[in-house]
DNA sequence: CGAAATCGGTGTAGACCGATTTCGGTGCCCTACT
Protein backbone atom coordinates (compact mmCIF):
# COMPACT_ATOMS: atom_id res chain seq x y z
CA UNK A 1 0.00 0.00 0.00
CA UNK A 2 1.55 3.27 -1.05
CA UNK A 3 0.09 6.74 -0.49
CA UNK A 4 1.21 10.40 -1.58
CA UNK A 5 0.50 13.17 0.59
CA UNK A 6 -0.01 16.79 -0.11
CA UNK A 7 -0.42 19.73 1.69
CA UNK A 8 -3.31 21.76 0.83
CA UNK A 9 -2.42 25.56 0.49
CA UNK A 10 -4.00 28.72 -0.56
CA UNK A 11 -3.55 29.54 -4.26
CA UNK A 12 -0.92 26.70 -4.43
CA UNK A 13 -0.86 23.89 -7.19
CA UNK A 14 -4.15 22.56 -6.57
CA UNK A 15 -6.06 23.66 -9.49
CA UNK A 16 -7.32 20.77 -12.07
CA UNK A 17 -5.92 21.55 -15.35
CA UNK A 18 -7.51 21.70 -18.53
CA UNK A 19 -10.72 19.90 -19.57
CA UNK A 20 -11.51 17.90 -16.27
CA UNK A 21 -10.79 20.87 -14.50
CA UNK A 22 -13.24 22.82 -16.39
CA UNK A 23 -15.75 20.43 -16.17
CA UNK A 24 -15.56 20.28 -12.32
CA UNK A 25 -15.44 23.91 -12.00
CA UNK A 26 -18.64 24.54 -14.50
CA UNK A 27 -20.58 21.94 -12.24
CA UNK A 28 -19.57 23.57 -9.06
CA UNK A 29 -20.80 26.79 -10.01
CA UNK A 30 -23.69 25.34 -12.18
CA UNK A 31 -25.36 23.10 -9.53
CA UNK A 32 -23.93 24.35 -6.06
CA UNK A 33 -23.21 27.50 -6.64
CA UNK A 34 -19.86 27.74 -5.46
CA UNK A 35 -17.20 30.01 -7.13
CA UNK A 36 -14.69 29.45 -7.00
CA UNK A 37 -13.77 26.46 -5.55
CA UNK A 38 -11.55 26.11 -2.23
CA UNK A 39 -8.04 24.98 -2.20
CA UNK A 40 -7.52 21.71 -2.44
CA UNK A 41 -11.66 20.16 -2.93
CA UNK A 42 -11.10 20.05 -6.95
CA UNK A 43 -8.02 18.00 -6.93
CA UNK A 44 -10.01 15.92 -4.49
CA UNK A 45 -12.59 15.72 -7.00
CA UNK A 46 -10.92 14.93 -10.21
CA UNK A 47 -8.36 12.16 -8.18
CA UNK A 48 -11.84 10.40 -7.34
CA UNK A 49 -13.29 10.59 -10.82
CA UNK A 50 -9.32 9.48 -11.99
CA UNK A 51 -10.71 5.82 -9.65
CA UNK A 52 -7.79 6.98 -7.02
CA UNK A 53 -8.66 6.33 -3.26
CA UNK A 54 -8.39 9.86 -1.39
CA UNK A 55 -7.96 10.90 2.33
CA UNK A 56 -9.34 14.34 2.43
CA UNK A 57 -8.09 15.81 6.40
CA UNK A 58 -9.77 19.31 6.01
CA UNK A 59 -10.97 21.38 8.59
CA UNK A 60 -14.25 21.25 9.93
CA UNK A 61 -16.41 24.18 7.88
CA UNK A 62 -14.19 23.64 4.95
CA UNK A 63 -16.94 22.51 3.18
CA UNK A 64 -15.69 18.18 2.90
CA UNK A 65 -18.99 17.09 1.46
CA UNK A 66 -18.60 18.87 -1.49
CA UNK A 67 -15.84 16.81 -2.84
CA UNK A 68 -18.30 13.96 -2.81
CA UNK A 69 -21.57 16.19 -3.58
CA UNK A 70 -19.74 17.19 -6.67
CA UNK A 71 -18.07 13.72 -7.69
CA UNK A 72 -22.14 12.67 -7.25
CA UNK A 73 -22.86 15.31 -9.98
CA UNK A 74 -20.17 14.78 -12.56
CA UNK A 75 -19.90 10.71 -12.33
CA UNK A 76 -22.87 8.33 -13.39
CA UNK A 77 -23.65 5.56 -10.76
CA UNK A 78 -24.38 6.01 -6.99
CA UNK A 79 -22.29 7.89 -4.13
CA UNK A 80 -22.31 5.68 -1.18
CA UNK A 81 -21.94 8.23 2.21
CA UNK A 82 -21.38 6.18 5.36
CA UNK A 83 -21.92 8.70 8.13
CA UNK A 84 -21.83 8.26 11.62
CA UNK A 85 -24.99 10.63 12.50
CA UNK A 86 -28.04 10.12 11.25
CA UNK A 87 -29.19 13.70 12.50
CA UNK A 88 -26.33 15.11 9.79
CA UNK A 89 -27.29 12.44 7.02
CA UNK A 90 -30.77 14.03 7.40
CA UNK A 91 -29.58 17.58 6.66
CA UNK A 92 -26.98 16.45 3.87
CA UNK A 93 -30.13 14.98 2.25
CA UNK A 94 -32.57 17.56 3.01
CA UNK A 95 -29.51 20.41 1.38
CA UNK A 96 -29.44 18.14 -1.83
CA UNK A 97 -32.75 17.46 -2.88
CA UNK A 98 -34.06 20.96 -2.37
CA UNK A 99 -31.62 21.79 -4.96
CA UNK A 100 -32.07 21.91 -8.51
CA UNK A 101 -30.41 19.96 -11.14
CA UNK A 102 -28.74 17.02 -8.64
CA UNK A 103 -30.10 13.33 -8.48
CA UNK A 104 -32.03 12.62 -5.90
CA UNK A 105 -30.66 11.53 -2.36
CA UNK A 106 -31.78 8.96 0.05
CA UNK A 107 -31.14 7.72 3.37
CA UNK A 108 -31.81 4.10 4.59
CA UNK A 109 -31.68 3.02 8.68
CA UNK A 110 -33.83 2.11 11.36
CA UNK A 111 -36.14 5.26 11.83
CA UNK A 112 -36.66 5.32 8.02
CA UNK A 113 -40.36 3.87 7.26
CA UNK A 114 -40.40 0.50 4.94
CA UNK A 115 -41.98 2.30 2.05
CA UNK A 116 -39.31 4.87 2.01
CA UNK A 117 -36.67 2.28 2.09
CA UNK A 118 -37.97 0.40 -0.63
CA UNK A 119 -38.01 3.39 -3.07
CA UNK A 120 -34.43 3.66 -2.23
CA UNK A 121 -33.65 0.16 -3.00
CA UNK A 122 -35.17 0.48 -5.93
CA UNK A 123 -34.07 3.51 -7.47
CA UNK A 124 -29.93 2.21 -6.11
CA UNK A 125 -30.86 -0.63 -8.58
CA UNK A 126 -31.91 1.34 -11.32
CA UNK A 127 -29.44 3.45 -11.16
CA UNK A 128 -31.63 6.70 -10.62
CA UNK A 129 -30.11 7.53 -7.11
CA UNK A 130 -27.50 10.35 -6.81
CA UNK A 131 -26.94 9.64 -3.45
CA UNK A 132 -27.66 7.16 -0.58
CA UNK A 133 -26.51 7.67 3.09
CA UNK A 134 -26.00 4.42 5.47
CA UNK A 135 -25.33 4.73 9.44
CA UNK A 136 -22.32 2.04 9.29
CA UNK A 137 -24.25 -0.34 11.31
CA UNK A 138 -26.17 -1.16 8.38
CA UNK A 139 -23.55 -2.51 6.90
CA UNK A 140 -23.57 -5.26 8.79
CA UNK A 141 -26.62 -6.33 7.52
CA UNK A 142 -25.56 -9.03 4.87
CA UNK A 143 -28.62 -7.79 2.50
CA UNK A 144 -27.98 -4.20 2.91
CA UNK A 145 -24.16 -4.93 1.30
CA UNK A 146 -25.98 -7.62 -1.32
CA UNK A 147 -27.53 -4.96 -2.55
CA UNK A 148 -24.64 -2.16 -2.83
CA UNK A 149 -22.29 -4.57 -4.33
CA UNK A 150 -24.71 -5.20 -7.25
CA UNK A 151 -25.29 -1.89 -7.89
CA UNK A 152 -23.71 0.93 -9.83
CA UNK A 153 -21.77 2.13 -6.80
CA UNK A 154 -19.74 5.92 -8.08
CA UNK A 155 -17.95 6.64 -4.68
CA UNK A 156 -17.49 4.70 -1.27
CA UNK A 157 -17.15 7.27 1.40
CA UNK A 158 -16.36 7.49 4.66
CA UNK A 159 -17.04 10.65 6.55
CA UNK A 160 -15.97 11.11 9.85
CA UNK A 161 -13.33 8.65 9.10
CA UNK A 162 -11.70 9.00 12.10
CA UNK A 163 -13.84 6.69 13.83
CA UNK A 164 -12.15 3.91 12.18
CA UNK A 165 -9.15 4.86 14.61
CA UNK A 166 -10.64 6.35 17.40
CA UNK A 167 -13.85 5.26 17.99
CA UNK A 168 -13.67 1.99 16.72
CA UNK A 169 -13.40 -1.21 18.77
CA UNK A 170 -15.99 -1.81 20.64
CA UNK A 171 -18.48 1.51 20.32
CA UNK A 172 -19.17 1.52 17.00
CA UNK A 173 -17.71 -2.30 15.61
CA UNK A 174 -18.86 -1.94 12.55
CA UNK A 175 -16.71 0.93 11.34
CA UNK A 176 -13.74 -1.60 11.93
CA UNK A 177 -15.71 -3.25 8.54
CA UNK A 178 -16.02 -0.99 6.16
CA UNK A 179 -12.60 -1.94 4.23
CA UNK A 180 -13.99 -5.37 3.58
CA UNK A 181 -17.39 -4.22 2.62
CA UNK A 182 -15.74 -1.75 -0.28
CA UNK A 183 -13.65 -4.82 -1.24
CA UNK A 184 -17.12 -6.54 -1.88
CA UNK A 185 -18.60 -3.53 -4.31
CA UNK A 186 -18.31 -3.22 -7.81
CA UNK A 187 -18.12 -6.87 -9.00
CA UNK A 188 -15.87 -7.48 -12.07
CA UNK A 189 -15.09 -4.19 -13.17
CA UNK A 190 -13.01 -3.26 -9.56
CA UNK A 191 -14.39 -1.82 -6.91
CA UNK A 192 -15.13 1.97 -6.82
CA UNK A 193 -12.82 4.60 -5.43
CA UNK A 194 -13.00 4.98 -1.61
CA UNK A 195 -12.81 8.49 -0.08
CA UNK A 196 -12.59 9.05 3.74
CA UNK A 197 -12.98 12.09 5.22
CA UNK A 198 -11.82 13.58 8.32
CA UNK A 199 -10.99 16.36 10.51
CA UNK A 200 -8.84 15.14 12.59
CA UNK A 201 -6.00 12.54 12.19
CA UNK A 202 -2.30 12.62 13.74
CA UNK A 203 -0.30 10.45 11.61
CA UNK A 204 -1.21 7.21 13.59
CA UNK A 205 -4.89 7.85 12.82
CA UNK A 206 -4.50 8.97 9.29
CA UNK A 207 -2.01 5.36 9.03
CA UNK A 208 -4.88 3.50 10.30
CA UNK A 209 -7.54 4.38 8.37
CA UNK A 210 -5.51 3.92 5.18
CA UNK A 211 -4.66 0.30 6.72
CA UNK A 212 -8.30 -0.66 7.50
CA UNK A 213 -10.35 0.81 5.01
CA UNK A 214 -7.95 -1.22 2.67
CA UNK A 215 -6.94 2.17 0.49
CA UNK A 216 -4.50 1.06 -2.10
CA UNK A 217 -2.16 4.10 -3.73
CA UNK A 218 -3.88 6.14 -1.31
CA UNK A 219 -3.75 9.43 -2.40
CA UNK A 220 -3.79 11.49 1.07
CA UNK A 221 -4.95 16.03 0.85
CA UNK A 222 -4.41 17.19 3.93
CA UNK A 223 -5.08 20.81 5.17
CA UNK A 224 -2.77 22.31 8.24
CA UNK A 225 -3.86 22.43 11.71
CA UNK A 226 -3.31 25.60 12.59
CA UNK A 227 -5.96 27.29 14.35
CA UNK A 228 -3.67 30.68 14.82
CA UNK A 229 -6.95 32.66 16.21
CA UNK A 230 -7.07 30.50 18.91
CA UNK A 231 -5.39 31.30 22.46
CA UNK A 232 -4.47 28.03 23.95
CA UNK A 233 -4.26 28.03 27.98
CA UNK A 234 -4.00 25.26 30.64
CA UNK A 235 -4.44 26.11 34.54
CA UNK A 236 -4.08 23.35 37.01
CA UNK A 237 -5.22 22.48 40.43
CA UNK A 238 -5.00 20.39 43.70
CA UNK A 239 -8.18 20.36 44.96
CA UNK A 240 -11.56 19.65 43.15
CA UNK A 241 -13.52 22.65 44.52
CA UNK A 242 -10.96 25.23 43.56
CA UNK A 243 -11.60 24.06 40.17
CA UNK A 244 -14.72 24.28 40.32
CA UNK A 245 -14.94 27.75 41.25
CA UNK A 246 -11.88 28.68 38.83
CA UNK A 247 -14.55 26.86 36.21
CA UNK A 248 -17.18 29.45 37.01
CA UNK A 249 -15.41 32.33 37.12
CA UNK A 250 -13.61 31.60 33.91
CA UNK A 251 -16.99 30.95 32.20
CA UNK A 252 -18.95 34.23 33.39
CA UNK A 253 -15.86 36.60 32.36
CA UNK A 254 -15.05 35.39 28.60
CA UNK A 255 -16.73 36.60 26.16
CA UNK A 256 -20.04 34.78 25.04
CA UNK A 257 -21.20 32.69 23.40
CA UNK A 258 -19.19 29.45 24.66
CA UNK A 259 -18.69 25.94 25.05
CA UNK A 260 -18.06 24.58 28.35
CA UNK A 261 -17.09 20.33 28.09
CA UNK A 262 -17.56 18.61 31.24
CA UNK A 263 -16.76 15.03 31.76
CA UNK A 264 -20.09 13.50 32.95
CA UNK A 265 -23.65 13.67 32.37
CA UNK A 266 -24.56 15.20 35.90
CA UNK A 267 -21.86 17.26 35.76
CA UNK A 268 -23.45 19.37 32.50
CA UNK A 269 -26.61 19.76 34.98
CA UNK A 270 -24.32 20.80 38.03
CA UNK A 271 -22.59 23.72 36.14
CA UNK A 272 -25.58 24.95 34.02
CA UNK A 273 -27.21 25.13 37.15
CA UNK A 274 -25.35 27.01 38.65
CA UNK A 275 -23.95 29.45 35.57
CA UNK A 276 -27.47 30.36 35.38
CA UNK A 277 -27.40 31.28 39.02
CA UNK A 278 -24.43 34.03 38.44
CA UNK A 279 -27.27 35.38 35.31
CA UNK A 280 -25.52 33.67 32.36
CA UNK A 281 -28.09 32.00 29.96
CA UNK A 282 -27.14 28.27 30.27
CA UNK A 283 -28.20 25.24 29.06
CA UNK A 284 -27.09 21.05 30.01
CA UNK A 285 -26.94 19.13 26.79
CA UNK A 286 -25.71 14.93 26.90
CA UNK A 287 -26.43 12.06 24.81
CA UNK A 288 -29.40 11.05 27.50
CA UNK A 289 -31.43 14.25 26.55
CA UNK A 290 -34.52 13.10 24.33
CA UNK A 291 -33.79 13.73 20.63
CA UNK A 292 -36.55 16.50 20.35
CA UNK A 293 -34.92 18.42 23.62
CA UNK A 294 -31.21 18.00 21.92
CA UNK A 295 -32.54 19.31 18.38
CA UNK A 296 -34.10 22.15 20.11
CA UNK A 297 -30.89 22.98 22.16
CA UNK A 298 -28.52 22.76 18.58
CA UNK A 299 -31.01 25.34 16.90
CA UNK A 300 -31.39 27.33 20.43
CA UNK A 301 -27.49 27.74 20.54
CA UNK A 302 -26.87 27.94 17.24
CA UNK A 303 -29.96 31.58 16.64
CA UNK A 304 -28.14 32.94 20.20
CA UNK A 305 -30.63 32.00 22.56
CA UNK A 306 -27.97 30.43 24.90
CA UNK A 307 -24.91 32.14 26.46
CA UNK A 308 -22.87 28.94 27.37
CA UNK A 309 -23.66 25.26 26.54
CA UNK A 310 -22.90 22.74 29.32
CA UNK A 311 -22.12 19.60 27.45
CA UNK A 312 -20.59 16.04 27.76
CA UNK A 313 -18.39 14.77 24.18
CA UNK A 314 -21.67 13.71 22.51
CA UNK A 315 -22.37 17.86 21.68
CA UNK A 316 -19.58 18.12 19.12
CA UNK A 317 -20.45 17.20 15.47
CA UNK A 318 -22.59 19.14 13.42
CA UNK A 319 -22.49 22.54 14.90
CA UNK A 320 -22.62 25.06 12.66
CA UNK A 321 -21.75 28.25 14.40
CA UNK A 322 -19.23 30.49 13.35
CA UNK A 323 -19.36 32.64 16.50
CA UNK A 324 -18.34 30.57 19.70
CA UNK A 325 -15.59 32.84 21.76
CA UNK A 326 -14.87 30.07 23.97
CA UNK A 327 -14.02 26.66 24.51
CA UNK A 328 -13.68 25.62 28.33
CA UNK A 329 -12.60 22.16 29.45
CA UNK A 330 -13.73 21.39 33.31
CA UNK A 331 -11.69 18.49 32.92
CA UNK A 332 -9.00 16.34 30.55
CA UNK A 333 -10.44 14.80 27.28
CA UNK A 334 -9.59 11.14 26.66
CA UNK A 335 -6.72 12.22 23.63
CA UNK A 336 -5.35 15.20 22.12
CA UNK A 337 -7.52 14.29 19.13
CA UNK A 338 -10.34 14.64 20.77
CA UNK A 339 -9.87 17.90 22.97
CA UNK A 340 -8.09 19.13 19.67
CA UNK A 341 -11.46 18.58 17.59
CA UNK A 342 -13.48 19.72 20.99
CA UNK A 343 -11.14 23.50 20.74
CA UNK A 344 -11.90 23.52 17.25
CA UNK A 345 -15.42 24.88 17.39
CA UNK A 346 -14.04 28.22 18.56
CA UNK A 347 -13.36 30.94 16.56
CA UNK A 348 -14.51 29.19 13.15
CA UNK A 349 -15.05 32.93 12.20
CA UNK A 350 -11.37 34.05 12.73
CA UNK A 351 -12.01 36.06 15.26
CA UNK A 352 -9.80 35.43 18.68
CA UNK A 353 -11.17 33.07 20.63
CA UNK A 354 -10.18 31.16 23.48
CA UNK A 355 -9.41 27.42 24.41
CA UNK A 356 -8.81 26.92 28.19
CA UNK A 357 -8.31 23.49 29.87
CA UNK A 358 -8.99 23.05 33.20
CA UNK A 359 -6.65 20.01 34.66
CA UNK A 360 -6.47 17.83 37.39
CA UNK A 361 -4.05 14.77 37.41
CA UNK A 362 -7.20 13.15 39.28
CA UNK A 363 -9.61 13.76 36.62
CA UNK A 364 -7.51 11.34 34.27
CA UNK A 365 -8.55 8.64 36.68
CA UNK A 366 -12.25 8.67 34.70
CA UNK A 367 -10.73 8.41 31.52
CA UNK A 368 -8.47 5.46 32.19
CA UNK A 369 -12.21 4.16 33.60
CA UNK A 370 -13.83 4.59 30.09
CA UNK A 371 -10.86 3.35 28.17
CA UNK A 372 -10.07 0.12 26.37
CA UNK A 373 -10.85 -3.30 28.64
CA UNK A 374 -9.40 -6.67 27.82
CA UNK A 375 -12.08 -9.82 28.21
CA UNK A 376 -11.01 -12.23 30.69
CA UNK A 377 -9.05 -15.20 28.94
CA UNK A 378 -11.67 -17.92 29.93
CA UNK A 379 -14.92 -15.75 28.65
CA UNK A 380 -12.59 -15.90 25.10
CA UNK A 381 -11.65 -19.14 25.27
CA UNK A 382 -15.48 -20.39 25.72
CA UNK A 383 -16.34 -18.12 22.82
CA UNK A 384 -14.03 -19.70 20.42
CA UNK A 385 -15.23 -22.93 21.81
CA UNK A 386 -18.90 -21.55 21.01
CA UNK A 387 -17.88 -20.39 17.56
CA UNK A 388 -16.39 -23.37 16.50
CA UNK A 389 -19.15 -24.96 14.66
CA UNK A 390 -21.21 -22.33 14.62
CA UNK A 391 -21.12 -19.03 12.89
CA UNK A 392 -23.93 -17.11 13.48
CA UNK A 393 -23.05 -14.49 15.90
CA UNK A 394 -26.42 -14.48 17.05
CA UNK A 395 -26.35 -18.13 17.87
CA UNK A 396 -23.29 -17.74 19.76
CA UNK A 397 -24.60 -14.92 21.78
CA UNK A 398 -27.30 -17.51 22.88
CA UNK A 399 -25.12 -20.34 23.50
CA UNK A 400 -23.18 -18.20 25.45
CA UNK A 401 -25.57 -16.41 27.41
CA UNK A 402 -23.87 -12.81 26.75
CA UNK A 403 -25.51 -10.04 24.46
CA UNK A 404 -25.02 -10.17 20.73
CA UNK A 405 -23.11 -6.52 21.86
CA UNK A 406 -20.91 -8.31 23.81
CA UNK A 407 -20.46 -11.30 21.02
CA UNK A 408 -20.03 -8.88 18.49
CA UNK A 409 -17.30 -7.27 20.78
CA UNK A 410 -15.16 -10.65 21.03
CA UNK A 411 -15.48 -11.64 17.54
CA UNK A 412 -13.88 -7.75 16.49
CA UNK A 413 -10.65 -8.76 18.83
CA UNK A 414 -10.69 -12.38 17.17
CA UNK A 415 -10.35 -10.53 13.84
CA UNK A 416 -8.24 -7.96 14.77
CA UNK A 417 -6.00 -10.64 16.46
CA UNK A 418 -6.25 -12.12 12.48
CA UNK A 419 -7.47 -15.63 13.89
CA UNK A 420 -10.71 -15.53 12.61
CA UNK A 421 -12.91 -13.43 10.06
CA UNK A 422 -16.20 -11.08 9.99
CA UNK A 423 -18.42 -10.74 7.45
CA UNK A 424 -22.19 -9.15 8.15
CA UNK A 425 -22.69 -10.58 11.26
CA UNK A 426 -20.79 -13.88 10.86
CA UNK A 427 -17.62 -14.76 12.19
CA UNK A 428 -15.32 -17.59 10.80
CA UNK A 429 -12.44 -19.04 12.73
CA UNK A 430 -9.23 -18.66 11.15
CA UNK A 431 -7.95 -20.91 14.20
CA UNK A 432 -9.60 -23.13 16.02
CA UNK A 433 -7.30 -24.00 18.84
CA UNK A 434 -8.90 -22.21 21.75
CA UNK A 435 -6.48 -21.73 23.37
CA UNK A 436 -4.26 -19.95 20.49
CA UNK A 437 -6.52 -18.07 19.68
CA UNK A 438 -7.60 -17.25 23.10
CA UNK A 439 -3.93 -16.06 23.34
CA UNK A 440 -3.55 -13.99 20.17
CA UNK A 441 -6.67 -12.20 21.07
CA UNK A 442 -5.66 -10.70 24.68
CA UNK A 443 -2.63 -9.50 23.00
CA UNK A 444 -4.54 -7.69 20.42
CA UNK A 445 -6.31 -6.17 23.14
CA UNK A 446 -3.41 -5.68 25.51
CA UNK A 447 -1.57 -3.39 22.50
CA UNK A 448 -5.03 -1.41 22.39
CA UNK A 449 -4.91 -0.79 25.80
CA UNK A 450 -1.38 0.13 25.81
CA UNK A 451 -2.49 2.57 22.76
CA UNK A 452 -5.25 3.92 24.53
CA UNK A 453 -3.42 4.60 27.93
CA UNK A 454 -0.16 6.38 25.14
CA UNK A 455 -2.46 8.93 24.06
CA UNK A 456 -3.89 9.34 27.45
CA UNK A 457 -0.43 9.90 28.39
CA UNK A 458 0.37 12.57 24.62
CA UNK A 459 -3.01 14.68 26.35
CA UNK A 460 -1.50 14.68 30.10
CA UNK A 461 2.11 15.66 28.38
CA UNK A 462 -0.01 18.67 26.51
CA UNK A 463 -1.32 20.06 29.82
CA UNK A 464 1.60 19.59 31.77
CA UNK A 465 3.83 21.17 29.20
CA UNK A 466 6.16 24.48 30.06
CA UNK A 467 6.69 24.65 25.92
CA UNK A 468 4.78 26.10 23.61
CA UNK A 469 0.95 24.51 23.55
CA UNK A 470 0.91 25.13 19.84
CA UNK A 471 3.90 23.39 19.01
CA UNK A 472 2.99 20.47 21.07
CA UNK A 473 -0.16 20.31 19.23
CA UNK A 474 0.76 20.75 15.66
CA UNK A 475 3.74 19.05 16.51
CA UNK A 476 1.50 15.94 17.20
CA UNK A 477 -0.55 16.10 13.95
CA UNK A 478 2.61 16.31 12.00
CA UNK A 479 2.32 20.09 11.52
CA UNK A 480 5.96 21.66 11.01
CA UNK A 481 6.33 25.01 13.53
CA UNK A 482 9.09 27.26 13.27
CA UNK A 483 9.39 28.29 16.97
CA UNK A 484 6.85 29.16 19.92
CA UNK A 485 3.87 31.07 18.76
CA UNK A 486 3.06 33.67 21.49
CA UNK A 487 -0.41 33.09 21.76
CA UNK A 488 -0.57 30.55 24.27
CA UNK A 489 0.12 30.71 28.22
CA UNK A 490 3.33 29.31 28.21
CA UNK A 491 4.57 31.93 25.45
CA UNK A 492 2.55 34.49 27.44
CA UNK A 493 4.65 33.63 30.71
CA UNK A 494 8.17 33.12 28.83
CA UNK A 495 8.62 29.51 29.81
CA UNK A 496 8.06 28.18 26.06
CA UNK A 497 10.92 30.66 24.77
CA UNK A 498 13.00 29.63 27.77
CA UNK A 499 12.43 25.65 26.69
CA UNK A 500 12.99 26.57 23.06
CA UNK A 501 16.16 28.48 23.33
CA UNK A 502 17.70 25.38 25.48
CA UNK A 503 16.71 23.17 23.34
CA UNK A 504 18.17 25.44 19.98
CA UNK A 505 21.32 23.60 19.84
CA UNK A 506 20.55 20.46 18.99
CA UNK A 507 19.67 21.59 15.29
CA UNK A 508 21.27 18.15 14.55
CA UNK A 509 18.84 16.33 15.90
CA UNK A 510 19.53 12.02 16.03
CA UNK A 511 15.76 11.56 14.91
CA UNK A 512 14.34 14.50 13.07
CA UNK A 513 9.99 14.72 13.73
CA UNK A 514 8.52 11.77 11.03
CA UNK A 515 11.63 9.92 11.04
CA UNK A 516 11.29 6.31 10.49
CA UNK A 517 13.20 4.26 13.45
CA UNK A 518 13.45 1.02 15.25
CA UNK A 519 13.46 -0.32 18.73
CA UNK A 520 14.69 -3.58 19.60
CA UNK A 521 11.58 -4.42 21.96
CA UNK A 522 8.82 -2.07 20.60
CA UNK A 523 9.66 -2.65 16.84
CA UNK A 524 8.90 -0.03 14.11
CA UNK A 525 7.65 3.51 14.86
CA UNK A 526 7.74 7.03 13.58
CA UNK A 527 8.62 10.51 15.46
CA UNK A 528 6.75 12.27 16.62
CA UNK A 529 8.12 15.13 18.27
CA UNK A 530 10.95 15.81 19.84
CA UNK A 531 11.40 18.42 22.98
CA UNK A 532 14.54 19.24 24.50
CA UNK A 533 15.80 16.62 26.35
CA UNK A 534 13.60 13.20 25.30
CA UNK A 535 12.07 11.65 21.82
CA UNK A 536 7.91 10.57 21.53
CA UNK A 537 7.50 7.93 18.86
CA UNK A 538 4.36 6.49 18.42
CA UNK A 539 5.21 2.89 17.68
CA UNK A 540 2.39 0.46 16.24
CA UNK A 541 1.91 -1.58 19.02
CA UNK A 542 2.95 0.35 21.96
CA UNK A 543 1.27 3.75 20.85
CA UNK A 544 3.36 6.72 22.38
CA UNK A 545 6.74 6.34 24.20
CA UNK A 546 8.41 8.99 25.33
CA UNK A 547 12.39 8.14 25.47
CA UNK A 548 15.03 10.39 27.67
CA UNK A 549 17.59 11.21 24.69
CA UNK A 550 20.77 10.56 26.80
CA UNK A 551 19.20 7.51 27.84
CA UNK A 552 18.74 6.84 23.92
CA UNK A 553 22.44 7.45 23.12
CA UNK A 554 23.63 5.72 26.24
CA UNK A 555 22.14 2.23 25.62
CA UNK A 556 21.92 2.76 21.97
CA UNK A 557 18.06 2.36 22.03
CA UNK A 558 17.05 3.59 18.62
CA UNK A 559 18.16 3.34 15.00
CA UNK A 560 17.09 4.67 12.29
CA UNK A 561 14.70 2.56 9.81
C1' DC B 1 -9.35 5.49 39.12
C1' DG B 2 -11.97 8.88 41.96
C1' DA B 3 -16.23 11.04 43.79
C1' DA B 4 -20.51 10.56 45.76
C1' DA B 5 -23.91 7.89 47.84
C1' DT B 6 -24.95 4.45 51.06
C1' DC B 7 -24.06 1.49 54.98
C1' DG B 8 -22.81 0.33 59.63
C1' DG B 9 -21.11 1.10 64.09
C1' DT B 10 -21.47 3.78 68.12
C1' DG B 11 -24.60 3.73 72.04
C1' DT B 12 -29.09 5.54 72.97
C1' DA B 13 -29.73 11.44 70.57
C1' DG B 14 -28.87 12.75 66.70
C1' DA B 15 -25.03 13.03 64.31
C1' DC B 16 -20.49 11.69 63.02
C1' DC B 17 -16.97 8.96 60.99
C1' DG B 18 -14.81 5.42 58.45
C1' DA B 19 -15.77 1.48 55.36
C1' DT B 20 -18.09 -0.16 51.39
C1' DT B 21 -20.58 0.13 47.27
C1' DT B 22 -21.94 2.26 43.09
C1' DC B 23 -21.38 4.85 39.13
C1' DG B 24 -19.34 7.19 35.26
C1' DG B 25 -19.53 8.64 27.59
C1' DT B 26 -19.94 8.55 22.74
C1' DG B 27 -24.81 6.03 18.84
C1' DC B 28 -26.46 2.80 16.14
C1' DC B 29 -30.21 -1.28 15.95
C1' DC B 30 -34.27 -3.98 17.19
C1' DT B 31 -38.17 -5.44 19.94
C1' DA B 32 -41.78 -5.09 23.16
C1' DC B 33 -44.81 -2.13 25.06
C1' DT B 34 -48.25 1.74 25.11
Amino acid sequence: MTTTETEIEEGRGLSVRGREGRDIERAAREVFGWDPLRPGIARAVADVIDGADVLGVMPTGYGKSAVYQLAGAILPGTVVVVSPLIALQADQVAGLNDREGTRPAAIVNSTVPAARTREAWERLADGSLGYLFLAPEQLANEEVVERLAAADVAVFVVDEAHCVSSWGHDFRPDYLRLGEVAGRLGGDGGRPPVLALTATGSRPVREEIVQRLGMFDARILTHGFDRPNIHLSVRRYEEERDKVEAVLDDVEQLQKPGLLYVATKKGTEVFAERLAERGMRAAAYHGGLPAKRRRELHAAFHDGEYDVVVATSAFGMGIDKSDVRFVVHAAIPESVDEYYQELGRAGRDGEPAAAKLHYREEDLGLRKFFGATKPKRKELERFVAAANGRESLKEIAEALDVTQRRAMTLANLLADARVAELSGREVRLTETNASKAADAALEAAEARQRIDESRLAMVRQYAETRGCRRQFVLGYFGDETSGPCGRCDTCDDGSAQRIAESRGADDEAPFPVDSEVRHAQWGGGRVMSVEDDRVTVFFETEGYRTLSLAAVAEHDLLERA
